[in-house]
This record gives C-alpha cells, structure tokens and sequence, in this order.
DNA sequence: GCAACAGTTTTCTAGACAGCATGTC
DNA sequence: CTAGAAAACTGTTGC
C-alpha cells in the first residue's frame, strides 16, 4: 500500500510527514492495521518483530486522535524506549505539544495539562495516577509498547492492571508486542483486531553454531559451511568473528551473565590484537572516556578500556551509564566492532549489528537452569540486520557437543513462538496495587475490586480457576489491620498513611517494616532497615568465601539488639537478610568515604550495582522520613543519613556540603586542611583558596552575599 | 627447582521500574 | 525432565 492511498483516511499532517522523511510505501503490519480500521480508532493487538513498522502504527493513532482534539499517551517498560520515541515523535511532529516523564526525568509543563501526548514509562504513569491527574478523561488514545512484558512476573502485574484499566474507559488501545503465541487471545480480550506479521525489513538468516559450522536455514533451504578453517573449533565466537569481520561487518553476542561476557570480550579482544585491530585515534577515544569517568578507576573500568583499544567491549548492568553510552555510541558509529552483552541490550536500547550469536541459551534462574524460550531468541536475533547499511541480517544460536543441529533447529528456527501468561496470580504485588486503587477512590470496595481484577488478562486466562477471590481478601484485610485503610460508611478508604504509601510508590509491606523499625541507634542500623526491603532488590550478595564473615558480624548485631528481625519469607517466599545486611555494608562503606575501587574489591561488585543501589536506598530513605512525619516520630538523624548517602561522607562533612559548588572531594580537602564548618569557611577565604583555587572559592563565597 | 601444561574441583549466576527537588570536580 | 562456563587449584611432566 501507497501513503498516496492514506488521503482521505488520515490526517493531512500524517502523509505530510511521512513524505518528509521519505515513507512512500506502509510496510504489511502497517497495511493490515489500516485495513483493519486503524484510522476509525479500532483498537489493536500488533505482535510482529523489532523494526517492522510497529512505531508507526502507534504514531498514526496517536496524531490521529490528537488532530481530533483529544490526548494521545505512549507507554514502554524501559526509559530508554521512552525517551528515544519522544525524541524522534517530536522531531516528526514539531507542533505537537509533547512532555515525558520518567523517574528521573519530568518536562516542566508535566502538571499543566498544556500537552497532547505524554510519553511515559508504565511505572511512572501508574505514579502519576496515583497522585490524581485530572485530565484521564480527555485521553483518546493509548499505545503500550512491548506488551509482552506482561508475562514477566516482577513487573507484568502493573502494566496488566493498566490495560485493564485503559481498557474500561473505551479509549482506542494500540498494544504493540514481539512475536507471541497467543495475541489473538490478547486481542480478544482487549476487544480488539489482531495483526500478526512476521515481516521485517531486512533479510535474516538464522542459523545454528556447532563446533567450527555454521548450518543455516532460509527460505527452506539448509546450507552447511564451515566458519573458519584456521581456527580450533572449539572457540566458535572467534571462528564467527573472523568470518564477520571478514565482510566488514560488527558483531553482537549474547551471553548468560555477565562474568561470561566479561570473558567473551576478552578473548575477542585477543583475537582482534592478532590481527592487529585496534588502537585507532577513534578507539583510544572512546577507551579513554570510558576509564576516566571515576575519580580512581576500579578494575572493572580499567579491564573495559583496555579491551575498547582492541574494538571489543562488555556490556552489562554493572557498567555506569556514561561507558553503556559509550559503547552504544562507539558501536553504531562502526569503531567499536564486536559487544559481547547480556540481555541489557536485548530489550530497550536499538543497537541493532548486521551478525548477532545467542552463545549461551541456558540460564540459571535461581532454583536451577532451563532453556531461554523461543520468544526471547527471536527477540534477540531482531538484533541482527542494520536497516540503513545492511541487506541482510544474520543470526546464530551456538549449541554444545551434545545437543543435534536437527534438535535444536526444532526448538528454535522452526519453532513457533510460545505464548505469554499473565502474572498476575502470583504476584504479591496485589497488596500494592490494591491499596493505590482505594487510596485513589477507584475502588472502594472487595467486590469492586474482585471484578475489576477478573476482568483482567489474568481473569480471561484463568477465569473460574483463579484465586482473586482469596488474594483479595487477604490483602484487604492486611492493609486494615496496618491501619493503611479503613472502613468508612461502607467504603474502604485509605488512611493519610496509607495514601502516603500510595504515593511513595513503596510496597504497604516496606512501610510496615520500617514503621516498625523506627528506633535507630546508630547508621549502621538504618540502613540495614532500608536494605532488607524489596525496593533494594536484588541485593549485592557476599562472595561465598566471605558469606560466613558476614553471617556471623550480622548475628551479632541482631543479638545486641541494634537491627531486629523481619518476616519477608511469608509474602515473597523467601527472605536473604544476609544479602541485606550485606548491601547495607556496602552503603556503609560509601558513607564511610571508602573510594569506589576497594568498594569493588572488598564486595565483589561493579560501579554500576554501587551507585543503582545508592540512588534507590535515596529513595526508600527518603520515604522513611516521609512516613515517620505523618505518624509523629523522630526522623531527625535519618535526614543527615540521607544527606551522607546522597555526597558519599562522613558525619564530620555535614556541613560543608550544605554549600553549592561542594560536594564530597572538595569537603573533604577543606576539613583535612582544617576548614571544618561553613562559619570557619567564611572566616579563613585566604586559607581556603591556597586549598580549591581563587576561582572555585569565589563562586562558593558567591551564595553568601 | 620450577615452568608449562593437563586434569580436577570450586564458584557463581540478567535486567530495571518507582519519589523529590535541584546542581559534581 | 534439565547447567555449565570460568576460575582456582592440584598434580604431572620435562628440562
């Protein structure tokens, strides 16, 4: 179909911008949208692979409905997706008045109602509804992007009970999704048409790795070479390196954890040093960025540049977010020429390389190992093929010596893909979400809630069989007796507490435990509370040699009475206070003023995981006080912890750091120096510029006046 | 005596969302 | 139904 065709079906504005930037032709999924009344606001269930024009999709909806005065709101599951949708819907559609709004990033004009579509993270919505904003009602139409997400049992439940809801209000729903099994069962749940495609833009060539062969399957045909013949077979990520590199292509490998793509980029890294890659201007660049973001770079830092001088990097969630950045950048503008990641980059960021392996499609999971489904390996080989420089993509999954080509190819290049269950029965963040719908005045009463919940995916799937009835009641029940809710006229209302919870977005749970825990002697205590809530999941674990250190400094405080016992076990299964207690050491380093490197050194963990975990013990410590203030009690000392987390110090530097322009280097150079406080900072400007320099000095002394 | 290598045992395991109020060296 | 790679450690060989 012709975007000539859509005159008359869309708005004017639409085609216009597509024939700016060049769109002549709808991909399929686009056409079948249309034909299916995408234009006369049907709802729909999208489920196709990554780069088949699903965007686009959304983007005619969404312009469509605001072009016809009402409001348009995209969702994703990653902030990531979010701003790069925003980014590239504002570019389009520069008249559009758009905001975002994420957990660290709102426009100013969020509150004013002054916009037409909101870009948002499902999260962050929920937040906002929560709070109570008034202009639901003038909504038109609502896009979800990756709906798939749904099945994933720690975050599924929220975006379930957002469609859910969205569903009520009969506004049109664009729900786009990867390849699943069922979307005609999500599709009729939703009431909406189905489109299912397994178009892309690019030709892939999927395939399957064993020992030094590669066997692929196209178009029917099954073809057999061998990758390299100078390579020992048993190491086929450098046989596929070599036959990449070859072609003057890039490479994306996924791997299982991130110790192994740690080691992956290594060997790559080796093998690009024989051939003599590497060393670049553009490659010393980025290798150099990347080590000199720390103050002291840890090992992690170090390890990374240097393999970034061979055009090999690591990519994972320990990494901080300039050198993720980095390597993105680095990649798609062809220096860097092999990632070896973990999932990170298969959801999220676009970084798309014209061949991509799945080394490893066994994953541990806690009890024990299984396969990674079908729906995640097409998810991953969607990486493979860059749209503007390739013709073709290619994707591999590597099998061991002891599974059969003709097996695997079953499983995963023939096999179609599994479908998603909602997660909503096993979630205990039912408790949660039912306290935001009484605090909000959505849903004031069991009953109410039981069919609201029925009326779920989850109700659809399971129907009669499930237990909403019991979930219900219990977390009704639970919040009351916690005093979080209270019966009133017949209705269920939240008390002021309650609505606070709501607010903080923290599990009811968290908030009991920390009311609980209010009597804190000395900081060590105060973050244990903090630590041993779900919000600072997962935690930073001991390393097996030091877990029996940690376990024994942990009894001893618990039997001297400073930290006190929890109950987690009962609502999530299971409890690991050693992992807590273990995180909350590590906090203690930090305000201890212990530098990153030995952090990572004594713990065991990377920059990353440090300051992730910094930024939400900021966040749970600051709903803490938030908590203590409504019930009247003392909070006092949890504000100076809160600062100490914030700037990394110790108690002396409190003061110093109330000053703009001093953080915790420059805090501390004045204390060593003997400035210890702002009055002596006043008093001795000579002194203190010898120490920071006449220029820094004089923008601190610059608030004084 | 020790380096180089081979075989064996032990260790360890993905990711990312949320509040609030403004500014590091 | 399902683990398996990498690192650490130990033993053997060869000079």
């Amino acid at each position: 179909m012709f975007v000539s065709e859509l005159k008359g079906q869309v708005h004017r504005e639409i085609i216009e911008s597509l024939y700016a930037r060049g769109v002549e032709r709808l991909t399929p999924p686009q056409e079948m949208a249309m034909r299916s009344g995408l234009a006369d606001g049907n709802s729909m269930v999208v489920s196709a692979p990554t780069a088949s024009g699903k965007t686009l999709i959304a983007e005619i909806a969404c312009v469509g409905n605001i072009l016809s005065g009402r409001k348009s709101i995209y969702i994703a599951p990653m902030r990531a997706l979010v701003s790069e949708k925003y980014s590239e819907f504002t570019a389009n559609y520069p008249y559009i008045r758009c905001a975002i709004s994420m957990g660290d990033l709102d426009s100013n004009d969020l509150w004013l109602s002054d916009y037409d579509m909101l870009f948002v993270s499902t999260e962050k919505l929920d937040s906002l509804i929560r709070h109570g904003i008034s202009w639901l009602d003038r909504v038109g139409c609502v896009v979800f992007d990756e709906v798939h997400m749904i099945g994933d049992a720690s975050r599924g439940p929220t975006l379930e009970l957002m469609m859910t809801r969205m569903k009520s209000m009969h506004l049109q729903l664009i729900a786009l999704s990867a390849t699943i099994g069922n979307a005609k069962d999500m599709a009729s749940w939703l009431n909406a048409k189905c489109i299912e495609s397994d178009y892309r833009p690019v030709k892939l060539v999927r395939g399957i790795i064993k020992g030094g062969t590669a066997y692929t399957f196209h178009d029917g045909k099954e073809t057999k070479f061998r990758l390299s013949e100078k390579e020992k077979i048993e190491m086929p990520e450098i046989s596929l390196l070599d036959d990449t590199l070859s072609k003057g292509k890039q490479l994306l490998i996924f791997y299982s954890s991130k110790r192994n793509a740690e080691a992956g980029a290594a060997r790559m890294a080796e093998h690009m040093k024989r051939l003599g890659i590497g060393g670049t201007p553009d490659l010393i660049r980025v290798a150099d960025s990347v080590a000199g973001i720390l103050d002291h770079p840890t090992k992690q830092c170090e390890k990374l540049s240097e393999l970034l001088r061979n055009a090999a990097a690591f990519h994972h969630s320990g990494l901080l977010n300039q050198q993720r950045k980095a390597i993105e950048d680095g990649f798609r503008e062809n220096i860097v020429k092999v990632v070896c990641s973990t999932t990170t980059l298969g959801l999220g960021v676009n970084l798309p390389a014209h061949t991509v392996l799945v080394r490893d499609i066994v994953r541990h999971n806690g009890f024990g190992s299984e396969r990674i489904s079908v729906n995640e390996v097409m998810q991953l080989f969607g990486r493979a093929g860059r749209p503007k420089y390739d013709t073709e993509g290619r994707a591999f999954v590597q099998i061991g010596p002891n599974s059969t080509v003709k097996e695997m190819a079953e499983r995963y290049i023939y096999a179609d893909p599994e479908p998603i269950y909602s997660a909503l029965g096993m979630a205990p963040v039912m408790r949660t979400h039912i306290l935001s719908f009484i605090s909000s005045g959505f849903l004031t009463d069991k009953n109410s809630i039981k069919s609201f919940i029925n009326s779920s995916f989850y109700g659809y799937q399971y129907g009669r069989k499930s237990h909403v009835d019991v979930v219900v009641d219990d977390a009704v029940d639970e919040l009351a007796l916690w005093d979080f809710i209270k019966p009133a006229n017949g209705k269920l209302t939240a008390t002021k507490l309650g609505k606070r919870i709501s607010e903080l977005y923290i599990d009811p749970l968290s908030a009991k435990w920390m009311i609980d825990n209010d009597r804190i002697k000395e900081a060590m205590a105060g973050l244990y509370v903090i630590s041993n809530t779900i919000e600072m999941r997962p935690y930073i674990r001991p390393s097996r040699a030091k877990r029996e250190e940690v376990e024994e400094e942990f009894v001893r405080m618990m039997e001297s009475g400073v930290i006190h016992p929890s109950s987690y076990e009962k609502t999530y299964g299971f409890q690991d206070e050693i992992g807590a207690y273990s995180t909350a050491k590590i906090l203690h380093e930090w305000i201890d003023e212990k530098s990153e490197e030995s952090i990572m050194r004594e713990y065991n963990a990377s920059p990353g995981a440090l300051y992730s975990k910094i930024s939400n013990a900021d966040w749970v410590l600051y709903s803490w006080i938030e908590l203590l203030k409504i019930i009247g009690r003392q909070y006092r000392s949890l504000v100076d912890v809160r600062v100490r987390i914030r700037y990394g110090i110790r108690a002396e530097l409190l003061d110093l750091v109330r000053l703009e322009q001093v953080g915790r280097v420059r805090a501390r150079r004045l204390y060593d120096n003997g400035i210890r406080t702002v009055v002596e900072l006043r008093e001795n400007r000579e002194k203190a510029e010898l120490i920071l320099g006449k220029e820094v000095i004089g923008r601190i002394f610059a608030q004084f006046a």
